[in-house]
Formats: structure tokens, sequence, C-alpha cells
DNA sequence: CTGTTAGCGCTTTCAA
DNA sequence: TTGAAAGCGCTAACAG
């Protein structure tokens, strides 16, 4: 059998000429003839000689690779950034390395110190935790590794952030609601201390207060990322009091309300309206269609991976925190009967 | 500003040993006096250092990275199989390149040969084209770089396989919708020449043969990636013909044909019957609720990556041809009525 | 335009 | 149990 790889060496010595001449071939500068890069080219194809990476990694001290680091990716959010993400860095020949935290916060950490060796040049993250402690990412900088926050983020740091008007979009769902009479609203949130679900929740708390509604009509109500656990907690609401509009702060939970709603009998939009955070492409053929508030996700990655690869070219991103519109697209399931 | 990282030859200094005793003090072997390692590693935690990997990968050509390489991510089913993949790679210890290649056959081919560097130890692929030319994943062999592939495979090839029963389940769906009395049957697809979209053509085929159904019964309709383009192939066929049941082979192509019945005011189940190969958690939700072919998409990547680091230990794999089941859950949308 | 040479940071014999 | 030394494959400064 062949050997597995060949070296600049060999390819040298097959072509009697110097490693370092060989290895000129393979960059784009004009300090070689073009003949006798040619001939390199040929020969190394012929031989099947492909640039060791990590060698050259070594030299230069660069990777091209990035990471992506977010709480889950069987999601349509997710995926559709990291999709975008990905894309943009095939496009600077880059290589995306991908870590999934499952939401646990200890992952994270772990994951990004394993990052402080310089395996990857940069890093693209959504938070897991609320976590207070930001240290661990914060030494990233003694590393010169640059991050770039998407979605999740964690606020107290200074690192470029790309979001969605969170607060905004969840203001104006809520104010819509209240605006066509609706007098009692829940909020459905995973987790109050992230950014994302804080902001959305202020925004509907502030929505909430501009229309004078009691506290107790403005109902907050925890979930969690289990299924079940969500669902019962949605169900007891719902046979607790008359609500007249839920607003999902994730797909999840609205996934879970429909559920419930279905069980037990309650109408959408007949009984109860129901507007949810939502990437899925599908809103409208579910039952009712689903009202839907879309992030641009795809754009979102796209937009972190832009702004990543500025600083990798030493460019200052001119803006540091990008602030993505939602699209709120109204259905039936928050149709209004007069 | 402290320098970015510090070597082993800088931490051996400081503790006036040896490289090769600090060397020592990073793996698990007992060549090493238990105390000079605890020293070793205290002050490797104070001096900030970590082991450069690029360094250590050139002496070992090991770079405990593996790739995956798939058509979309954007997708429930692939991004489940990428998050079982990922999974187990961090439980190996592994790191996970992702590319995607938009199905195009030409960048999967672009994509394999930038990995004959060694970039990667093995590849888990579900392939793009239907392509003939196999060479440059053969190729690989010569290298020494595993593959495994799942879903879309290439038959003539002898990389391991970890499919689902394509087949079977299509035979079955449409056997399942003969055997209640449906006459005229769609089966809409997108490329009949990859493997899947082929196995379950067949599958379909052999089901309107056993029910002795007349060719022109057993209709097959070609679709493609693009919405606009399936949605008007489906709405000329329901326009032209009476089509009793609809089999898609994607999810994309059901809701296409969910889309055209909307519009076109045809009755999901009263009018036709649809299923589909899905795997989207809401399919209950839908409008009627969607009856699904449903691949355990997630243990599929698992598998293809505990096959991947079998190879990767020295382990010949037990079965170089997994198969898995794939759930059919009958909802409203297959619905009779007698 | 090409070659010589040193060295990136680490690991692994081999010798002590 | 530790150290000395060679070398993984590549690149870049320098000399010619």
């Amino acid at each position: 059998m062949s050997k597995q790889f060949i070296s600049i060496k060999e390819l040298a010595l097959a072509l009697n000429l110097s490693t370092s001449t060989v290895s000129r071939a393979f960059r784009n500068k004009d300090d070689i003839h073009p003949d006798t890069k040619k001939l390199i080219l040929e020969k190394a194809k012929e031989l099947g000689y492909y640039p060791n990476i990590y060698a050259s990694n070594l030299r230069n001290s660069k990777s091209r690779t990035i990471a992506v680091i977010m709480p889950e990716l069987a999601n349509n959010f997710f995926s559709l950034a990291v999709k975008g993400i990905e894309r943009v860095a095939q496009l600077n020949g880059y290589h995306t390395l991908i870590y999934v935290t499952d939401s646990l916060y200890e992952k994270e950490v772990e994951i990004i110190e394993d990052l402080y060796n310089g395996r990857v040049e940069g890093i693209i993250m959504s938070a897991s935790g609320e976590g207070n402690d930001h240290r661990y990412i914060n030494k990233l900088k003694s590393k010169n590794i640059p991050l770039v926050f998407f979605d999740r983020v964690y606020d107290d740091t200074d690192y470029p952030k790309v979001t969605t008007d969170d607060y905004e979009s969840c203001f104006k769902a809520a104010d819509y609601l209240l605006d066509n009479g609706c007098k009692t609203l829940a909020f459905l949130v995973i987790d109050k201390n992230v950014s994302i679900g804080n902001a959305r929740m202020k925004g509907f708390e502030d929505a909430c207060a501009k229309h004078n509604l009691p506290e107790d009509n403005a109902l907050i109500i925890d979930c969690s990322n289990d299924f079940d656990e969500s669902s019962s907690r949605i169900r007891q609401l719902l046979k607790t009091r008359k609500i007249d509009a839920i607003i999902a702060s994730v797909e999840r939970l609205a996934v879970a309300a429909y559920t419930v709603c279905l069980n037990e009998n309650i109408k959408i939009p007949e009984d109860i309206k129901l507007i949810s955070y939502s990437n899925l492409s599908i809103a409208h053929l579910l039952n009712p269609p689903l009202s839907t508030i879309a992030q641009p996700a795809e754009n979102l990655g796209v937009n972190a991976a832009e702004i990543l690869f500025d600083i990798l070219k030493g460019l200052e991103p001119t803006n540091k925190n990008v602030i993505l519109k939602s699209d709120i697209i109204q259905r039936k399931s928050t149709q209004f009967f007069r």
C-alpha cells in the first residue's frame, strides 16, 4: 500500500526543487515562476500531495476554523442560524465547528475552555446560561480569540452582539391584543433571566402597563424546556382562569399551548388568542394558522459571522450591537370577531 | 499585554523541568511522578498554559476531529441527525466540523477534496448527488480516512451505511391506502436517482403492482427543491386528474401539497389522502393532522457516529449496513370514512 | 526567482 | 522517573 500522505520534502525531491519553492507554489504570491508553479502543481496532483494543515497551522498560528456554540440545534431557529454562519464561513474559506450545550451552562464553560488552546480563530455563540461569572469568556481576550454573540447574549460582556428587537416585537404583539380588547394576557417564558426571555417579558409588561392592565391580568407563566411540565403549567392556568390571549416567548411553548387547547377543547381563536415567537415555515398550515413573531434567523447567523470575519480581517466592526427586526405575522390564531 | 499563548518550553522553564517531563504531565500514563505531575498541572493553570493542539496534531497525526457533510441543515431531519452525531462526538472527546452542500454535488466533491489533507480523522456523510463517479470518495481510503454514510448513500461504494427501511415503509404506506380502496395514487419525489428517492419509489411501485393498479393510476410526480415549482406540478396534477391519495417522499413536498389543497379548496382527507416522510414534531397540529412516516433521525446520526468511532478505535464494525425502522403514524390526513 | 536554514510547539525514543 | 535531542511538515527571512 502506498503511503498515506506524502510530504513537501518528497514532492520537492521528486521535482529536484527545494521545499521552499514547492511551498511557494501553494500560496498566491508572485514570488515563484509561473512555469515552476505549474510544474509543481501538476506533480502534486500526480503524487496526491496535500499540504499538511497542522504543520502549516503550527507555523502560522492560523487554523482557518471558527466555532459555533449554541444551546440546541434541532430547532428551526438555530439550524437556520447555523446554516447562515456556515455559508459565510465557506465563502471565507473557513471551517465551522459546532458545539451543542443542551442548554447547560456548565457545558458551555467546558467547551469554551477547550477552545483556549487556539483550535479556532473565533467563536460565534448563543448563550446557554444566565450566568453572572463570565470570566471564562473574557479570558478569550487574552488569547486573542474574538467572540460574537447572536440571539442569546450576556449583556454584561462587551463582545459584539447580533439580536432581534425582542422588547419591541413583544410589546407590539401585546399592544395589538390589548388594543383589540383582550383583558387578561399570559406570557409564557422559559427563563426570565436569559437576555431574550427578559427583553420579551419587559416588552410584554410595558404594553400591559400602557393599557393599565391590573397586574393580576398580566400573567407571567414560568415554563421549562420539558414539554410535559410546560403543558401541565399551561393546563392548570387555563383551567383556573379565563385567559384572553397567550404570548409564547418560544415556539416550543406555543406547541404546548396548542396541544393543551386541543385536548381541553379550548377553541383558538374563539376562546383564546395565541401568538408565538417562531420560525416555523408551516405556521400557516397549523390548525388554526399560528400568528408568529418570526426572527430573521438565517440573517442573524450571517450578520454574526460577517462581524466575526471583519474582526478576523483586522477591521473594527462598525456596529457592535446589531439589532434586526422580527416580522409579526397575524394569522387566524389571533383573529378577532366583531 | 501578556503573551497570547505560553509554550511548553516556558512552562518547563518556570518549573525548572524539561519539556518532556511537562509533556508527560498532560498524558495519562504513569511515566511521571504524581507529585511532579500535580506541580506541573498547577503551574499550568496558574500561567494559563494550554497545549498547542496543532503542534500535537502534527506530531501524532491525530486531529480528534470529524466532519459531517450533508445536503442541508435547516430541516428537522438533518438537524436531528447532526444533534445525534455531535453528542456522540463530544462523548468521545472529538470535535465536529459541519459542511452543508446545498444539495450541490460539486460542492460535495470540493469539500471532500478539501479533507484529503488530514484535517479530520473521519467523515459522516449524507450524499448530495446521484453521481456515478465516486473516485473522489474512494480516494479517502488511500488516506486512511474512514467514512460512514447515513440516509442518502452511494450504493456503489462499500462504506458503512446507516439508513432506514425506505422501501418497506413506502410499500406499507401505499399498501395501506390501496387496501382501503384508493384507486389512483401519486408519489411525489424530488430525485428518483438518489438512494432514498429510488428505494421509496420502488416500494411505492411494488405495492401498486401487488394491487394490480394500472400503471396510469400509479403516478410518479417529479418535483424539486423549489417550492413554487413543486406546487405548480402538484396543482396541475390535481386539476387534471382525480387522485385518491398522495405519498410525499419528503416533508417539503407534503407542505407543498397541503398548500395547494388549501388554495384549491381540496379537502384532506375527504377528497384526497396524504401521507409523508417527515420528522415534524407538530404533525398532529396541522390542519388536518398529517400522517407521517417518521424516520428515527437522531438515532440515525448516533448509529453512524458510533460506527465511525468504532472504526477509529480499530474495531471492525459488526454491521456495515444498519437499517433502522421508520414509524408510520396514521393521523387524520389518511382517514377513511365508510 | 530559487535555495538554505531555522524554528513553530510538541512528543517520543533513548540514555541516564 | 527525568532529561536530551531529534523530528513531525511547513513557512519565511535571508542570501544569492
